[in-house]
DNA sequence: CTAAGTACCTGTCCGC
DNA sequence: TGCGGACAGGTACTTA
């Protein structure tokens, strides 16, 4: 489930062997997943334009071209980039080629076929309308405690569920949100209005610690992520509540558990994690 | 406006 | 061994 650091990561291992390109030929096997232009309009404009730079925007990749285009690729739930050579097998559900001038390709893999791709110029026309509503994102400069406590303020959703709207947070997904919850000693079911400002403080920190310390090792490969050159993420390892439910916590020992919320599981220690607001910060480290 | 529920999609896993 | 069904979740869309 590639979130922000999955996606940085597949940037970051994309960008010596696609920045500088030319793409000589494209071919798309699954029309659908080209979500904007129509095939034919998206293949002549991509064909024959030079890569200039790579770019990211929450989950959403940018591959600059020559033209002024920018190419933007979301990789939803199992999609994969990967840099290629041509007389390497093509793996099953690859549905977008792009052959490069250096006789390498870059191959869209996706077997869900959720994730897409989208042409866009200056103009934005044809972005899906969720890019154009992105909120702020962990470890920027406009990603501040204020803006945090003004975002969750008043809310009576869930904040598990407000941590996962891209329109407050961009680039957060369900595996960052349950660690940042659990490392802030916050109820998942908790609303955003009841949270007190130390809960807040500990919240922004948990956010940027989780997602900094998953760039440093490549994201979290749970199922299917990979980056560019077919790496898996080191994260996993990292993890403290994602994916151990029936565990013991690894701060107070108490069992791990998984409720849904907002269609969503969400995995949390019923200990540290407790539902009212009285403040407990034993067991917790300082976050700093 | 906010919040919640569902559709999309298919490989994998689990129980019988 | 085979098979049905639950499950995974990011985003768009619908409903209240």
């Amino acid at each position: 489930m590639p979130e922000l650091p999955e996606v940085e990561t597949v940037r970051r291992s994309l960008v010596a062997g696609l920045v500088g390109r030319r793409i000589v030929a494209a071919q798309v096997s699954l029309p659908r997943v080209i979500r904007y232009p129509e095939v034919a309009a998206f293949l002549t404009r991509v064909t024959d334009r030079r890569i200039t730079g790579l770019g990211r925007r929450a989950k959403y990749l940018l591959i600059h071209l020559d033209s002024g285009d920018d190419l933007m690729v979301h990789l939803r739930m199992t999609g994969r980039l990967l840099l290629q050579r041509p007389a390497e097998p093509v793996e099953s559900h690859t549905h977008v080629i792009l052959t490069l001038d250096d006789s390498h390709q870059l191959r869209f893999q996706d077997a869900r076929t959720f994730g897409g791709f989208y042409l866009l110029g200056s103009d934005l026309a044809g972005a899906p309308p969720g890019f154009l509503r992105l909120g702020a994102e962990p470890l920027t400069a406009a990603f501040t405690r204020g803006y945090l406590r003004k975002t969750l303020q008043g809310r009576k959703g869930r904040v598990k569920s407000l941590l996962l709207n891209q329109d407050l947070i961009g680039g957060l997904g369900n595996i960052y949100a349950d660690e940042a919850l659990f490392r802030s000693g916050i109820h998942p079911a908790c609303t955003g209005a009841s949270l007190t400002a130390p809960a807040v403080s500990r919240l922004h920190a948990a956010i940027n610690q989780v997602i900094a310390e998953s760039l440093a090792l490549g994201g979290t490969t749970f199922y299917s992520y990979v980056d560019g050159q077919g790496n898996r993420g080191q994260n996993v390892e990292n993890l403290r509540v994602y994916g151990r439910e029936g565990e013991p916590c690894l701060v107070c020992g108490a069992r791990i558990e998984r409720i849904v919320l907002g269609g969503r599981s969400s995995h949390y220690c019923p200990s540290c994690q407790k539902r009212r607001g009285t403040q407990r910060q034993r067991n917790k480290r300082r976050e700093q």
